[in-house]
DNA sequence: TCAGAAGTTTAGCCATTGCTAAACTTTTTG
DNA sequence: CAAAAAGTTTAGCAATGGCTAAACTTCTGA
């Protein structure tokens, strides 16, 4: 019998998913920035997420541990093989979100806020239905 | 001219915004422990969260300083006045998605663990299209 | 060219959220 | 009632994620 797990495996594990949160926005954004500006420097991360950039360059080095990121000191960020599918992942689940929020009457600027918030807690079961009723304009 | 916040709000504050999610997570808790069983020990929740009983005990002291529980040594769990409000509060948001949820046509089990994740990224207005499309059964 | 501006890194601070081990209190039960 | 079980608390460790100050590297323009 094996009943050893927590009883409430529903709740989430907040530390470790967390982190995953934030792994997933930083490689969303570097990715973007790569996309837009041809590289990511430390300090534009710092702009977007409105934190420091010794905090950025904190993150960053854990991403580097994790093997999402990689960096030669004083050179701009670049995405490993796993950051850049990782990065499109969250950016497409982001965007399922997004567009599913404007299809349902939310306002974009509300929209693009809560998405940022959801993505990361959203399931592939969720998602499909997000994304069918998205397509198809109803239910 | 009062340009100083950060560039993009849209993005969270993590840090700040983690720990609220857990206040929130915490007194919806306690309020359905007492609820349904007269009322709420450490322990219950340390199971309920899948943490160990110490960490619950420091949560709940961080809880007690910012006013919305309320403890004697070695006594149950209560809430304050602010921490019932918070408690009801809440619920609803998470009720409104978990229904949302399933009027879509996610399943039970996965409806219950993306409403825990996303009713603290929910803002009023998405709030009230959810419920919107819930009760009219369309949209 | 070289001095200052811009960007990065290091050092060191704090709070939160997890843990185990051990001490302590309360409850249960033989 | 006393001992064991159950529950709580304290002490102390680690990782994450935030900060400022200060040192360092790189870039830029007079």
């Amino acid at each position: 019998m094996n009943e050893s797990q927590p009883i409430k495996r529903r709740h989430r594990k907040t530390r470790q998913d967390h982190a995953s949160e934030i792994a997933e926005d930083y490689v969303e954004a570097i990715a973007e920035l790569i996309e837009t500006s041809g590289q990511c420097r430390a300090v534009d991360l710092a702009t977007r997420f409105g934190v420091s950039s010794v905090t950025v360059n904190r993150t960053i080095a854990r991403l580097t541990r994790d093997g999402f990121a990689s960096t030669q000191p004083y050179s701009p960020i670049e995405l490993t093989a796993a950051g850049q599918r990782l990065a499109k992942q969250s950016r497409k689940r982001h965007d399922i979100v997004y567009r599913f929020l404007l299809a349902i009457g939310v306002s974009e600027e509300v929209a693009a806020i809560d998405a940022e918030g959801i993505e990361h807690h959203v399931s592939p079961e969720t998602l499909r239905k997000f994304q069918a009723y998205t397509e198809s304009g109803s239910l």
